[in-house]
DNA sequence: ACTATTTCCTGGATGC
DNA sequence: TGCATCCAGGAAATAG
């Protein structure tokens, strides 16, 4: 299940390989269910289009496209094509013969002969294309923070006040973008703080701690190449490490790493959430 | 304006 | 062994 870590990892990835190549064409299958633009839209942004660059938007994988100019007088137009994983979405870089995988959704064809492949099992990934100048000269921006570059004083004004548990606010991407699951619970437990806490019992200095906590795991597993939990594997294959430091996520009955007790589950917003109830107050 | 709950989707794990 | 059921969870939609 791809985060921040994990998306930031395989768009670094991504952009190693394919930035600057031109899209030649594009195939969708038959039945586009994970598509938020409509097929047409999505063709007519991509094909021609070169990658200038492979970023991410908190959880999103951006490409940022430039278009040729075409006929005299006409701007050059930019765009971005937009991925989200959702769980189970991959974004393969194939070559032409390789075998098609199931649950391949689009076949993004480059210059050089190599592919983009968008292949998803669970269909909770997403695919759009945004155009032209619409969206500024900054292109496509996740809805709320980016947690690694908010700052400790407004990481707290989103919080405060706030009736719901921590836990679901930090999984809302409106607050902040890139944080799901996984890194939410990490997080909570380097903070001492229990997941189902209303944000509003919250002291300045527990959200204070609660920010450097999320900063340094983000930063950390993304260091380590993400999580592999489940079958994710970076651009190039590879697998993460940072499930090895997880010190709560999917380690129930297990004994804390910090005082031994068992780390307990409870189900927050239909979510799995995990802690210490010896050290998270 | 917020918050909570439901829904989507399929592979893998579990249970009888 | 086989079949049914459950569970994982991001984010949009729906309900309160």
């Amino acid at each position: 299940m791809p985060e921040l870590p994990e998306v930031e990892t395989i768009a670094r990835g991504l952009h190693k390989r394919i930035a600057g190549e031109r899209i030649q064409s594009v195939w969708l299958s038959e039945k586009p269910e994970p598509l938020k633009s409509s097929p047409v839209q999505i063709v007519r942004v991509l094909e021609g289009s070169r990658i200038v660059q492979v970023r991410r938007a908190g959880k999103h994988i951006v490409f940022d496209l430039e278009r040729k100019v075409r006929g005299a007088g006409a701007e050059a137009g930019r765009g971005q094509w937009v991925v989200h994983l959702g769980m189970t979405g991959r974004l393969q870089v194939a070559l032409p013969d390789s075998e098609v995988s199931r649950h391949t959704h689009a076949i993004v064809k480059l210059a050089s002969g190599r592919e983009v492949r968008f292949v998803d099992p669970r269909r909770f990934g997403r695919l759009a294309v945004t155009g032209d100048s619409s969206e500024g000269t900054r292109g496509f921006t996740a809805p709320g923070d980016e947690p690694l570059e908010s700052r400790s004083e407004r990481f707290v004004e989103l919080f405060r006040g706030r009736k719901t548990p921590i836990k679901s606010a930090l999984l809302n991407q409106k607050l902040l973008s890139g944080v799901g699951n996984i890194y939410a619970d990490e997080s909570l437990f380097r903070a001492g703080i229990r997941p189902r806490r209303r944000a509003c019992s919250l002291t300045k200095e527990h959200l204070r701690n609660l920010h450097r906590a999320v900063q340094e795991v983000l930063q950390e597993a993304i260091a380590l190449g993400g999580s592999s939990i489940s079958d994710y594997v970076d651009a190039e294959g590879n697998e993460g490490f940072f499930q090895l430091q997880h010190r709560v996520y999917g380690r129930e009955g297990e004994p804390c790493s910090v005082c031994t007790s068992p780390i307990k589950r409870i189900v927050i917003a239909g979510r799995s959430s995990h802690y210490c109830p010896h050290c998270q107050k």
